[in-house]
DNA sequence: ATGAAAGCGCTAACAT
DNA sequence: ATGTTAGCGCTTTCAT
């Protein structure tokens, strides 16, 4: 385990001065002659040299890490995610930090603090409830966007704080999206099947269900609360067919693939008797039987918007992501996108 | 964006100096007296005082990171390899730096660069080629395990540098066993969708295959290569029903899923005229139709096996991880496991 | 344009 | 048992 070359041997190597190599790794502040300058980069190429981030960090203050926090790295789409935010974080000289939260509070604190202990300069969070633990808000001092529909009161004491924390919002409008489809294909009792019902963290899928049902003068199919995982979905099949709908708008992809497995094994046919739509969906979808309608989300432009916040210190106090419906078969739109893997 | 508390101001309120609070916070080098224990624990929880990582890498040189590059995060697999990773780091009290390289060479040499300047203490890297870079180990000096299965000749140089090198080399055993299996179902002619051709990277997974078809006086039935995806696997069914194989083994279980679709789409029926199996499954294989037999390495042991590589720098050289074949309907084993969630 | 030097916050060797 | 202090490698102010 050889030692790495720091500047001061560099330095060395180039005759010249530690603050020199640093003008010249760093592009500035002051200006170096095209002769030093060619110098420094013989000497660094000759050496090996790499800066040492852990004392760049301590000097300057900031790191040029970003943390990321998710509930479940497993889940196809916040994998998607996390990848949109990791190629958008390294084009842009970032390096990114992953806890997975494990959809536990208690983990989530956890993990944070211990984000933040490695002098992060920005954090995304995915919260797993809604709204976040107050006093985990409390210690950020650092740009942060919190991907979860927060009130904005639940995060006064942080804008105080002069912290910038951003906010997605997006969910209310996707479900609002899903459920409108389905309306549009005449369907009549329209369910959800949302998060596990001691969580609020699904609040915003429901209005969104809710508020198109209620355009359209419809009664609400009925809501059930399952964990947002495929055996969740699958689960929940048995329970919509006592619910006598003929619709349903899941909260997530994997919800949304156990349903189709549940609800074909209890004889229903999708779209015929039941149509499906799914929130949160990936191109997984296109390769379900019968493929699975979803709502998407434009996951690297959202990831640009994030990054844009981060480094920016932007003053944005929400950041509404693209969102957009892919037609499959599951909702009645039948031979659309068929394993086409678009 | 109020500056954090440091160790002084936690050693003035506690009235001691700084080097016991270090004592207190590290449980050591030295010991502390009860009391003062107490007062130093209760001016860090007054404070909010969090120690600063960089310094302590900085200082120690060590930094409590270790990263993991893998070539694809939205692969299920890697998704459910990472989560399991950085489950088991976290225990452990080491966060986790992550990289994507996109499943190309020249991203993935940066991928790794970059994180080696963040003074990682170990790495764990899902190579994209087989043989990874020379010029990319030629750089490794702190502990690394390799995700590949390597020839020991192209790590000597890392080797004799003195730094650990181990290597994961299971696939051809997967491979085997799927392989294997499909025998046991009575298949004739058992084909293999691998990787792309350009790339040597399933040649373990090959290996196996040929290894129990040798083994049971078959001729193979063809490889295809194709795109580790579920578009690649789709695209290959084709291919196979030209081939008149009855049996496949896919790479990974996206191409699986993919190539159900596709065949399914092609008329053939699986598994009466065809079998079907998929190497590095998760339990997203419950959930297809027909529900797909895979073979699974066991993620959470293996996280285990290379934390305990990493920070105890053992001398093993080779990481052999469990794998188990889960069946279900794809392969011929009817009515198994479908869509339990197991 | 270049260099000397003062820290950044922490750990641990070395006093006491 | 506790305190003092010398760096860890780097950035940047302040000379020159």
């Amino acid at each position: 385990m050889g030692k790495r070359p720091t500047q001061e041997q560099v330095a060395r190597l180039a005759e010249t001065s530690t603050a020199v190599v640093s003008y010249v790794v760093n592009n500035g502040p002051r200006p170096v002659a095209e002769n030093t300058r060619k110098r420094v980069l013989e000497a660094i190429a000759a050496t090996g040299y790499r800066p040492n981030s852990a004392a760049r960090t301590l000097v300057s203050g900031r790191s040029s890490v970003i943390g990321l926090v998710v509930p479940d790295l497993a889940n196809p789409f916040l994998a998607l995610l996390a990848q949109s935010i990791e190629h958008e974080l390294f084009s842009r000289a970032y390096s990114m930090l992953i806890g997975d939260s494990a959809d536990e509070q208690r983990r989530e604190a956890s993990v944070v603090e211990t984000l933040l202990t490695h002098e992060i300069s920005g954090l995304i969070w995915y919260t797993v409830a809604q709204p976040p633990p107050q006093d985990v808000l409390d210690k950020l001092t650092i740009p942060t966007v919190i991907l979860n529909d927060i009130e904005r009161e639940d995060l006064s004491a942080a804008d105080e704080a002069g912290r910038v924390v951003s906010v997605l919002a997006d969910e209310r409008e996707a479900a609002r999206l899903a459920t409108e489809h389905l309306v549009d294909h005449g369907r009549q009792r329209i369910a959800h099947v949302g998060g596990p019902s001691q969580r609020l963290n699904s609040a915003a899928r429901a209005r969104g269900w809710l508020d198109a049902v209620a355009a359209s003068d419809l009664r609400p199919g009925g809501q059930i609360a399952a964990p947002f995982t495929r055996q969740g979905g699958f689960e929940s099949a048995a329970q919509l067919v006592e619910l006598e709908c003929d619709a349903v708008v899941a909260a997530n992809e994997m919800q949304g693939i156990g349903l189709l497995a549940g609800l074909r094994r209890a004889g229903v046919r999708v779209p015929e008797d039941l149509g499906v739509i799914a929130l949160n969906g990936t191109t997984a979808a296109d390769y379900s039987l019968p493929t699975l309608t979803t709502v998407e989300m434009l996951t690297a432009d959202l990831a640009a918007e994030i990054a844009d916040t981060l480094d920016s210190d932007s003053q944005a106090l929400t950041i509404v992501p693209d969102v957009r419906m892919i037609a499959r078969e599951s909702c009645g739109c039948a031979n659309i996108g068929f394993g086409t893997g678009r």
